[in-house]
DNA sequence: CGCCGATCTTTCAAGCCTAAAATGTTTTCA
DNA sequence: TGAAAACATTTTAGGCTTGAAAGATCGGCG
């Protein structure tokens, strides 16, 4: 993993990364396989979860992570923590809560110090349709690994901390290279 | 990886390792945690990926999957093989293949001997839009993976192919006892 | 105090996505 | 041959998602 030479003074990690590819001409063959590879086990994880949990509780991917997020937090949290930790967008977050305050599954409350901010929080009947489903949710991940041994599981929660690492220093090079060049 | 004492004669390998687990009260934390991970992963892979390439391209994330799923059938395909391969509904296709013929990019060309089904096929501005953006594509993702090492993608390779497979028997053991018992 | 940039949320338009029903076509097989 | 099942696609209604703009409030600083 040799270091570029030193010309620019700021930070550019992803332009070496990219440079340093481009000279080997036309590979990136392997990370654009595992890339891919990654994609089809979330899709396929995903696409399932979502069908088992509209079929037997009748509640959509997105409800069932939000009401996962407030369960953590039992004095409930900002929408724009819940924006934050769920890596979506503020927008997103506002419609979805809407619906499940309608459902009474969740209930906002306001922020004594701050205005601006809502807190939302789950009900007593969110916590418990939220605890009904995440256990059977968990017996149905565990039942789709059921193929890997705990030394799979274990290393490939090795690898893909690695692989968080990386990604998100690549992310924050390029948002610093955006505002600061 | 015990088989269960034989009453039920259908095949119940997701009950099997439901009830399995359900004897350790409440574990598959690791499992849990590890999918966790694979979601953020590509949570974040995703997001980043689609940034680029509305900001240098103005092309959505969806209509770049397809572009590079017609890119590796020169003939064409139909839209029923473009949504298999995708993993996305019927519907979902009819709707970006409409957007990208309107961009030409892509042509609707009828099939020869099945007047239910549409071959669809890259232009040659979309083969060539696609080659610009497919080759940035490839720099990105490699950037993005400058932390691992070639031993860590190939070792992540295996791994994510095992659990592919475990994911792929998990999805069809339900699937045969929705429909057969 | 009063302004100004930062922060929190909502709104909006556009697009993505699904499941289910509808339409038209092909295949099977009695 | 001629139903009936299977198949390919479209349509529809509802929900998810984004990015950008607008509104409200906060905090710091002169």
């Amino acid at each position: 993993m040799e270091l570029d030479h030193e010309e620019e003074p700021s930070a550019n990690l992803v332009l070496d990364a990219e440079t340093r590819a481009q000279e080997r001409p036309s590979d990136h063959q392997d990370e654009l396989r595992l890339w891919l590879r990654l994609l089809t086990c979330t899709t396929m994880i995903e696409g399932e979860i979502r069908t088992r949990l509209r079929e037997r509780f009748d509640v959509t991917l997105p409800r069932f992570d939000l009401l996962a997020q407030l369960e953590k937090a039992p004095d409930g949290m900002t929408l724009g923590e819940l924006s934050r930790r769920m890596m979506v967008s503020n927008g997103n977050i506002t419609g979805l809560v809407e619906r499940l305050a309608e459902l009474g599954l969740v209930e906002r409350v306001p922020h004594p110090a701050d205005r601006r901010a809502a807190f939302v929080r789950l009900t007593p009947a969110g916590h418990s349709a939220f605890a009904e489903m995440a256990s059977q949710h968990a017996d149905w991940i565990a039942a789709l690994f059921d193929g890997l041994s705990d030394a799979d599981i274990r290393l490939l929660m090795r690898l893909l901390s690695r692989m968080k690492q990386s990604v998100r220093d690549g992310i924050d090079v390029r948002k610093s290279q955006d505002k600061g060049e």
